[in-house]
DNA sequence: GAGTCGTGGAA
DNA sequence: TTTCCAAGACT
């Protein structure tokens, strides 16, 4: 849920589902589809189609028990570099770099005296957090915790509150005078109104609401450009997110 | 490595 | 209003 999602928006969400299913058996033991719709505009809904497989995985292979081991984690649908050392480190206690946006960040600017890191690279990124990970295993976790949340609370991405954190005298950053971000800023991401993503936001949108099959010509009233419809109906039949034909109408995955 | 994939709150 | 960007993963 956290993957590019803003904690706060997470909590809640996150408290609901494992009411719901407090287990990985108790979320394999429903519809796939179920997840998608739990997952309601969380965003990134294939997140949770994900996080099904996972629960199904874990629970055929692994006992029912999220494993320990982070290339078995890795192996696990929609889990990457982030996901499985953070559940590696926070949720047993190991010791592994975790670098998501935020440790990225601080690094960038209180190593490198870099207004803002450059653009991702799990080899460089996990070998820069290695560098100054404590070599105690329960320092580590919550070196891991600390930058972390330093980069969230403080370290922050627009106005970095500088003169209350707490390694301030030793950034280099800030020693270096707070230089600015050097060379051509990537853009920040395609438009999203008009976009393909819209459209198939609003498609499974329809699909969520409805308990039966929605029929092609209800899909086709959610955005004008019947291309664009096109489209985004068989990207998110090709995602596995939704199911049927035309002749049977369509519908969330079971 | 570059593109794609949702959503919504803050500046 | 527009832009930014948020505990990334996958192709």
């Amino acid at each position: 849920m956290l993957q590019q999602t803003p904690v706060v928006r997470v909590i809640p969400r996150l408290e609901a589902w494992l009411a719901r299913w407090p287990t990985p058996a108790a979320l394999a033991a429903v519809p796939s589809g179920e997840a998608v719709r739990a997952w309601d505009r969380l965003g990134y809904p294939r997140r949770a189609l994900n996080l099904h497989a996972a629960a199904v995985t874990i629970t055929e292979r692994h006992g029912g028990v999220v494993p320990h081991d982070v290339g078995e984690l890795l192996a696990l649908p929609g889990v990457g570099d982030y996901t499985a050392r953070a559940i590696a480190v926070f949720a047993y206690g190991h010791r592994h770099p975790v670098v998501d946006t935020n440790v990225r960040r601080v690094i960038a600017r209180a190593i490198d005296a870099r207004a803002e890191p450059g653009p991702p690279s799990s080899r460089r990124d996990l070998a820069a957090m290695e560098a100054i990970l404590p070599p105690d295993v329960e320092e580590s976790t919550v070196a891991n915790a600390a930058i972390m949340e330093l980069g969230a609370v403080v370290c922050t991405a627009r106005a970095p509150r500088c003169e209350d954190c707490p390694i301030r005298d030793l950034c280099a950053w800030r020693a270096a005078g707070y230089p600015e971000y050097l060379g051509a800023r990537q853009p920040v991401q395609k438009k999203f109104e008009g976009s393909d993503r819209q459209v198939r936001g609003l498609i499974l949108r329809e699909l969520r609401a409805s308990d039966v099959p929605v029929t092609r010509s209800e899909i086709d009233t959610v955005w004008p450009d019947a291309a664009q419809r096109e489209r985004a109906l068989l990207g998110l039949l090709t995602d596995g997110l939704v199911t049927g034909s035309v002749a049977d109408g369509y519908q969330l995955p079971g």
